[in-house]
DNA sequence: GGCACAGCTAAAGATTACCTTTAGGGTCAT
DNA sequence: ATGACCCTAAAGGTAATCTTTAGCTGTGCC
């Protein structure tokens, strides 16, 4: 009474659906002679004939048909049982993602990834769960250009505006505006150098008319988070893509004393490049489409945060 | 990419719906070790643990819960395919039917089953597609007393009534009621005879008070069949069960020349009797479930048919 | 605690299902 | 015709999967 020829089904149902018994055998990556020993192998059991070897591909008998959509259906299941198991298999992703951004976007949120699927472990720029293997880079992570080629997928440009301390904030609160930098340190951010479209201090002051002196002393910044550290510690102020400060903004470690109508888009944007081959495993699929749904997030959050300068063209 | 372990999957989706590897391993007449190796062989291809056993049966891991609904109704979709294409199976079904029911009720209507499964045989009363075998009657269909025991299937009991030709209606048909039967001869059916509530031709006419010489003269007939050729022969009256005789009402080769309301109901009922080992082929239980719908078909119309009579009492 | 019992696990050998290979026979288009 | 394509048949080998046997672990009972 049990359930058998359980290969057989599969073949069967294959075969019928792909039409031939060659384009069977070969998604089950097996000889064309085996898919058909399986369904001879049911229809021996059963006693009756299964499909008919008709011009242009196979048909099913009238005894099949009425079983064909329960087969189908089935097979379509397991099909789904088959990709969600494989999506909780043990699997390393390595990523190489430009410094920045991995510490300040990729990281904060790639807990929630591993919560769901906790037997994948990452590699990214050569840390973390998995060790580093060579060439092993599954995802790389740019700030350039945009690309326009289908392999890369845009994750966002960012938005560009002043950042200071709260405590400096506070202080400069009740000055006029043109007068809110004069006095304190500038700091540099190396990271949007070579986008055009990025302000730096010089740039940002001349258009927003501010009064300053020496607007290109100060102190330059390789890595974004020793900035962040600088200026949580009251070091001056640091213009700084809003998408990689992240909660900072939202809790209030970190201050926006300007008006967020004279911010500016990079013209640079973060994209990501997956290897065609790593994506034929469904973890990294899986995780590419997190990592887009991540950044569609942040474009969103993003637009509707510069969209607000319209809105209200208040101080933060 | 191609779907593989597919009796792992099976092996796993039993035991978590039964419960035990002990429990699978009677449902797939295997010893349990095997269910166990099954299971751990996925588990050990995934690289994830699928379910721990925990007090009191099988518990999934998390991994596995979310892929759990998709593989029970994969394998509930995989279990109504092996009861359809088993359905279709080469099978022979032996009946033992009282002759007058198979000849005039069962064969006529056993084209349409064997329509649906072209593959069953039957045999009935020794006689069909099938041999007759010693010892091989899955099902028995007996005319008596109806049993309340659970084994027996009450099809329907029948409804007598005076059948003649057409041509004899006709004839008749101006004649005053009590007329009627004057000068005819009387067919009596040895069918009804055991039957406490049928009535023969005696007690009929005088309940209708009818004017009739010698009601208990006339012709016996063991058979139903040899006595309807006679009456299509203009050989008289008869008093008949409705449900036997099928078409011939609806199309006129026979005809009631009586009210409806002159009828009754037997006591003795149709019911048939299934071996309870032939049960456990899937052909048998279909063709019971078909008895029966056919039965309820029968016994519908008659209670129609019977119901009429009140609301018009016209003749037929 | 000691003990039997039930259910799962481990290891090894046996068996069977299943696959590949090779050869052959249809059908269709050139 | 003839070659391409696809399915079928037969034979042999491989690997999956089963059984057997023994051992382990927790549970209930004395």
């Amino acid at each position: 009474m049990a359930l058998t020829h359980l290969k057989s089904l599969q073949a069967l149902e294959l075969a019928l659906r792909l039409g031939s018994l060659q384009a069977a055998a070969r998604a089950l990556w097996v000889t064309p002679a085996a898919v058909g020993q399986r369904i001879k192998a049911l229809e021996e059991y059963l006693g009756i004939d299964l499909v008919v070897r008709g011009r242009q591909g196979l048909r099913p008998t009238p005894e099949l048909s009425g079983a064909i959509e329960h087969l189908r259906a089935a097979f379509q299941e397991l099909g789904t049982v088959d990709t969600m198991l494989n999506l909780q298999r043990g699997d390393e992703i390595h990523i190489a993602a430009i410094a920045d951004f991995a510490d300040l976007w990729l990281k904060p949120r790639i807990e929630d990834f591993k919560a769901a699927y906790p037997h994948v472990l990452f590699c990214i720029n050569g840390e973390g769960d998995a060790p580093l293997r060579i060439g092993q880079i599954d995802c790389a992570i740019s700030f350039g250009p945009q690309h326009t080629n289908a392999t890369d997928d845009l994750l966002f440009g960012d938005f560009l505006l002043p950042i200071s301390s709260p405590e400096i904030a506070h202080r400069i609160a009740n000055l006029a505006l043109r007068d809110c930098l004069e006095g304190w340190p500038l700091l540099h951010l190396d990271f949007y150098k070579e986008d055009p479209g990025a302000p730096n201090w010089s740039s940002w002051i001349k258009v927003q008319h501010l009064k300053r002196t020496e607007p290109n002393r100060g102190i330059r910044f390789q890595r974004i988070s020793a900035a962040l550290e600088a200026i949580r510690a009251n070091a001056g102020f640091a213009i700084c893509g809003l998408a990689l400060l992240g909660e900072d903004i939202g809790d209030g470690s970190l201050n926006l004393p300007f008006p967020v109508s004279t911010g500016h888009w990079t013209t640079h944007v973060f994209q990501a490049r997956f290897h065609p081959e790593a994506l034929l495993r469904p973890q990294v699929t899986c995780f590419r489409h997190w990592l887009q749904g991540q950044a569609t997030g942040t474009r969103d959050w993003l637009l509707q945060f510069a969209q607000s300068a319209k809105a209200s063209n208040m101080k933060w």
